[in-house]
This record gives C-alpha cells, structure tokens and sequence, in this order.
DNA sequence: AATGCAGTTTCACTATGTGGAACTTCTATG
DNA sequence: CATAGAAGTTCCACATAGTGAAACTGCATT
C-alpha cells in the first residue's frame, strides 16, 4: 500500500476529481468559461472533463443557463461513506444525550486530510438535520475540533496534516505558524481538552474533545461552540468534564464495533 | 451538449466510479479480492484504480483489516451537491410544516438516473423508524415518489427513466413492465398523486405528489409514508391536498430562485 | 518443506486522453 | 445589419497514461 497521500497528479481520475472540486467550492453553478480560467487544463481537456463527469450524474449541465453545478450522485455515494467511515452513526445517540444535557449545540468531526471535517451535528432546539452542516468543512489549525485531533495524531499524520494547513489569520488569535501551534498542542495532550478562542471567527468560542482510539490516537472530536456573547471561556471549562465522558463513550462504542486509527 | 446519459462505459472516470459505486453499494467494508470477484476488470488495473482512488481520499484503506471503504471526501463533496442541486434547502422549512401538520413523516425525493434518492426527511414525534434517510436511493416504479415524478416527466425523459427500471417484484402488487405502469400513470397525471400500495415492501403504504416546474415537469416529489398497521388508503386520501399544497408551495419558493427541469 | 491464496510489482503494448488550432454559435456593438 | 469578439464545440496527429498477463512476495495452512 502506498504511504503518503498527494490528493493529486493521479492521472486523469485526478484531473476529474480538481474540476469537481472546483465546482464544488464554487458554491453556486458555474459556467465553462468560469471554470476554464480556474483550472489549469486547456479548453478541449478541460471540456471532455466535464462531459464525462455530466455523463457520469457527478455533475449537473442546466441547458437553460449554460451552467454547471455538483450532481445528485454525489449524494448518494456520500450516503455510503457517511454510514461507514463516519462516526455519526455510532455516536449518534451520544450526541443527542449530550446535546440535551447542555442544552447547547454539539458537533462531531473527523480530520480528512488536514481539514475538519463535520460529520454530524446536535442542535438543542431542532432535532435531526442531515446534510445541512454535515458535510462542511473547516480548517485544522484554527478550530477546537482541529485543535483537539491534530494534537492527538501519531507523529507521522501529525506532521502531515501541520504541513496541510494554511496558516491564515482569521483573526487576531489564530495561529500563524506550526510552532505557535505546537507549543498549545503540548497544553491540549495534557488537558484532553481543547478551546477555539476566537481564533476563526472573532465572538465565537468554542471547547473540543477528542475521541480516542485504543492506541490513543484521535479518530474525531467533540465540540460545543458558542459566542461570547452568550458564555465565557471559563463557562466552557465547566463544560469539558461532560465532552470529555462523552468523548470516552463514544470511543467504547467505536472500539466494539470497528474503526481505524489514522 | 451530449444528451442521452449511458452512466457508464466513460473511460478510466467511468470505471473508478463504478468501483466506487462496488464499495458504497457494499455497505461494509471490502476486502481487495471481493472487489475483484465483483468487478470485470484484471486484478492489476483493478488494483491500480483503488490505490488511486485512496490517494484521492475517495477510499479509506484500513491498513489493519486490509479493507476498502468510501471515504470521507465524498461526504464534503456531496454537501455542496445537496445545497446546490437539491430541492431540500429550499424546502425544508415547508416540509417542516407539513410534517407538524399531520404529525407524519415526509418524504423530500428527487430523480437521479431513473432511480430515487431521498434529499431529506422530516420525522414528525413518533418515528417510525424504516428505510430512508437523506442520501438513501430507492427505485422509481413502484415507490410513491417515483411514480409521481415519472408520471410528469417530458416524453424523452419518461421513456429513459422506464428504461432503466429493474422491474422486480418486490411484492405482488409491484408493477413487474412498463405497461403496467404507465397505465397507472396516467391516473396519477389525472389525479395529481400517486399511492405505494403496498409495492416496495409489504405493510407500507405511502401518498405522494410532485413538485412541478412551471412548465409542469417534475422536479421532486414529496410523500408522507406509514403503515397499513397504522393507517389505510383511505386516510391518506385525506391527506393528499396538504401534499399538494405544500408541494405547490415549494414549486413557487424554486421558480422564484432558479431550479432545471429535467 | 510444500501448497495455495491474497496482495503487490513489472513491463511491453496500445487504447485513451491530450491540446493546439480551427470551426460554430451566440451576443454585444458600431 | 454587418462585424468583432467571446463562449462553446469539434478535429486530429501525437504521446502520455492506463492496461493486463505474468511473475513475484509474503503469509497462512497442511
């Protein structure tokens, strides 16, 4: 088995994937010309590409407006690897349990490629939505759940996914450089916890806990975000010892049914 | 512009999709031999097409159990095709009333390849809880949704969605031949809805109406689904003009925004 | 030690995908 | 209403990228 995971320059299946990442993170349908500027591949390349993926049902041609958006496949092949390689199923019931408990809104992610990503979702409020939030995906280096996976990662995947990031700013507190995030990474494996102090998005707090495989590696994370107008940091502490139980249940579930360790 | 759609047989993007579509229709993980017994290809090029598709994070290897299963890059990619492709974001907060309304179950469908593919569901109090969910496909002639929306389709796209029916018997009142069905059809076209008589699964029963574009075609179909346990045909018929209306309701919300016939 | 099975690598071959350029709409403009 | 320009589509000589038979490497099992 191959090692590393370049996420590119796998031949044509590669190419395909970029063009449908484009259309993906356009967020709204594109036009050819749209595309053809954001991507590297020449006109008639770049042409075929999309005609196979249209004929393929991964993408959506709208004749009337000459535009481009993700197709419905996607969905359905999304359904598959959310039930099997996500953690939501299984935690499910935690969650729930969790999310009434505090009555706040609680978020399950798992770290894929660098990034984090949202698998499920608890709002107090209004019970069972699906893909609404599951699905997105956010940085590593700038997040509680990021925070609190990344820390707990084997050296290896720890190193990757610290070299996927992009360092952005978001605001004044967010982590700048690997050593900045290293040093807090030291404080989170030994804490078990991990906090956003608005380091993505300025008045939104948040603290995360990671979910432990048996070899104590990080297979997703917990978290409860709020705003600052509503809860302070010292709130969330008081929080934590709940994330954290909640966090190990989870794990029992997982380590009695399956689950890899990245 | 191509027109037909084959969905298969598309070059090397064909065939990594159809291994992928292997491993999601597997509904556990897979080992490499199993994949092989399932896929026509040689077992080098099978091999070469799964490794590229776990470079690509559209597979997760599980080093330990040596197993394949659909990665969690499918789930953001399917994210932005549900916000984007989907009648779901537009109509959630209607489905939301009319599942408090008649304390039910509802049922968001849209038509994929002549299959259907649940984008949303709304579970009212007592969850009966069965086999669907956002992402989950099911077969177009002989569930509610899909006669629904078969029975508004343009000429062209009608016979294509019959064409790729399997016409299997899943009980005795299931339509086994296109004649069969299009008969009904043309009662539902007359009537506005369509009823699962116990079709798909024995014991469940099910209203549905389209949701129509403003040139008549469907573009999704809502459906309310119980059991004959619960409720007869009888009762659903009474529930069939909020179906209507809601579903009316929804049309209006995506003709004033954007949305394709098919 | 011998057999068999699952997974991986090699390599000559050629089918597949490539991309520059030419052609066809369509739309905007003088 | 002619004309320029941009957007979308097709063509085709060329070589890259994918193919698959066969050989190889572990690792169980007998």
């Amino acid at each position: 088995m191959n090692t590393a995971a370049p996420r590119s320059g796998d031949g044509t299946i590669g190419k395909a994937l970029e063009v449908l990442d484009l259309v993906a993170q356009a967020e709204r349908p594109v036009r050819f010309s749209e595309l053809l500027t954001l991507s590297p591949h020449p006109k008639a390349t770049l042409y075929r590409l999309v005609q196979t993926l249209t004929n393929l049902g991964m993408l959506r041609y709208d004749v009337d407006r000459q535009t481009y958006a993700p197709g419905l496949r996607l969905v359905s092949l999304a359904h598959a690897a959310w039930r099997q390689s996500s953690l939501a199923p299984i935690a499910r019931p935690h969650i729930d349990r969790l999310s009434e408990t505090l009555g706040e809104t609680v978020h399950l992610a798992q770290l894929d490629g660098g990034q984090v990503l949202y698998v499920d979702k608890r709002n107090a409020a209004d019970p069972i939505e699906m893909f609404s939030q599951a699905g997105k995906v956010g940085p590593g280096y700038c997040t509680g759940v990021g925070k609190a996976m990344i820390a707990f990662l084997g050296d290896d995947a720890r190193e990757m996914a610290l070299s996927q990031q992009a360092w952005f700013a978001h605001t004044a507190n967010t982590h700048t450089d690997r050593d900045s995030l290293s040093a807090e990474l030291e404080v989170i494996r030994a804490e078990g916890v991990a906090y956003d102090r608005e380091e993505h998005e300025p008045g939104i707090i948040c603290v995360a806990a990671p979910i432990l495989s048996e070899t104590g590696r990080a297979i997703g994370a917990l978290s409860v975000t709020t705003s600052t107008a509503r809860k302070s940091l010292a709130d969330l502490t008081r929080l934590a010892p709940h994330l954290k139980s909640t966090a190990r249940e989870i794990a029992q579930a997982t380590a009695n049914w399956q689950f890899p360790s990245q």
